[in-house]
DNA sequence: GAAAATTAACCGATCAGTAGGTAGGTATAT
DNA sequence: ATATACCTACCTACTGATCGGTTAATTTTC
């Protein structure tokens, strides 16, 4: 273990700096200053930027998911599932003093400009997450507490849409409220 | 009426170009290539970035508002008319050679970047979109055709929401079918 | 209606600033 | 003494923006 752990303090600075502004907007400059390190160092740990996003994908999907995981293998209802799951995207928005939203959300939005590695991991990180989605939704129907026509994964890639489009749109009049009344609406049109 | 209307082909390079790599991504060089003028005489018809942003904001929403308004002023049913509606997202999608995303979406990314005047803007056509949106789901609520628990506006904001986020989550995954398949998935929804 | 003045629309050259990245050196710890 | 972790100094490329100047069209004046 590390004593002074810069390279997940590089981590952290780019991070919440893309979730504000997104991977175009950050520069090594707002990294070298957030962390008190020299612009030429965090080249040190990262070779290129687009290494560095990618590694920032990783780090993120690793500890989304294990999040995901812990309340998809609980013993929680869907319905709450679903609540807790809607709530790690809305805890984003308040999180710090700005509106940061989803990592890969507002990376989808610049994809086009970053490698082919980061739009894979991307692409997968949102694969992953409708797979979770239809697990909660298959399972509530199973347990007759969810009602909807067609497959669950259609339904979880919907879900999953409205939370990404979601945070974009509330961000833009600042309202964490506004989130949670779309989930709550969300869950209403499933439940039987 | 000018003959080369250079100003409206700056704005469509310029449209063309952040729909597919966001604002912060596209540079005056990109339009100077696409548009076959120099980089300086860009500054001639918008004296910044900044201002060619908030006139490209302007033309878009007054040219989307224009469809839209002919879809909800029409005698189409509101199942039609949502249809409809989403069409107008799912073909920019398929615009072009490449995926393009609704531009205010994506501008609603880089929100943290943009003049406050733009932000301004970008959000009015959020309110916009969701009062039209709203108006369409009364509409089909008092017809009976409708059915769903809470507030047409609520709604409103999730079905926006709902497509603003899709068009980023299916870009990602190369599927124009995929869209339409999560609008018809969300009509189901709220079909009586 | 011809000459003169003005404006619109553009270009070439250049600016200061910042981007990401590199080279080489230094201090520390094992 | 060798790798780790960082620094200073610098580089090239490109960013948006400004400059003075050019050309063609339009408007004004007589």
């Amino acid at each position: 273990m590390r004593k002074t752990d810069t390279k997940g303090k590089i981590l952290d600075a780019a991070q919440d700096c893309i979730q504000r502004v997104g991977a175009n907007a950050m520069s090594y400059q707002d990294i070298s200053e957030a962390v008190g390190i020299q612009k030429a160092s965090i080249h040190y740990h990262f070779a290129t930027k687009e290494r560095l996003i990618e590694a920032l994908i990783d780090r993120y999907s690793e500890r989304f998911f294990s999040l995901v995981q812990s309340i998809v293998e609980s013993e929680l209802s869907p319905e709450t599932k679903l609540r807790r799951y809607g709530l790690l995207f809305e805890a984003m928005l308040s999180e710090g003093e700005r509106g940061k939203v989803c990592l890969c959300g507002i990376l989808g939005a610049e994809l086009a400009t970053l490698s082919p590695v980061a739009v894979d991991n991307i692409r997968r990180f949102f694969r992953e997450n409708e797979k979770r989605l239809a697990e909660v939704l298959d399972e509530g129907r199973r347990q007759g507490v969810f009602q909807f026509e067609g497959d669950s994964r259609s339904m979880a890639t919907l879900m999953f849409s409205l939370l990404e489009g979601a945070m974009l749109v509330v961000r833009a009049d600042e309202g964490t409220q506004r989130f949670s009344a779309i989930m709550r609406q969300m869950i209403k049109l499933i439940s039987a």
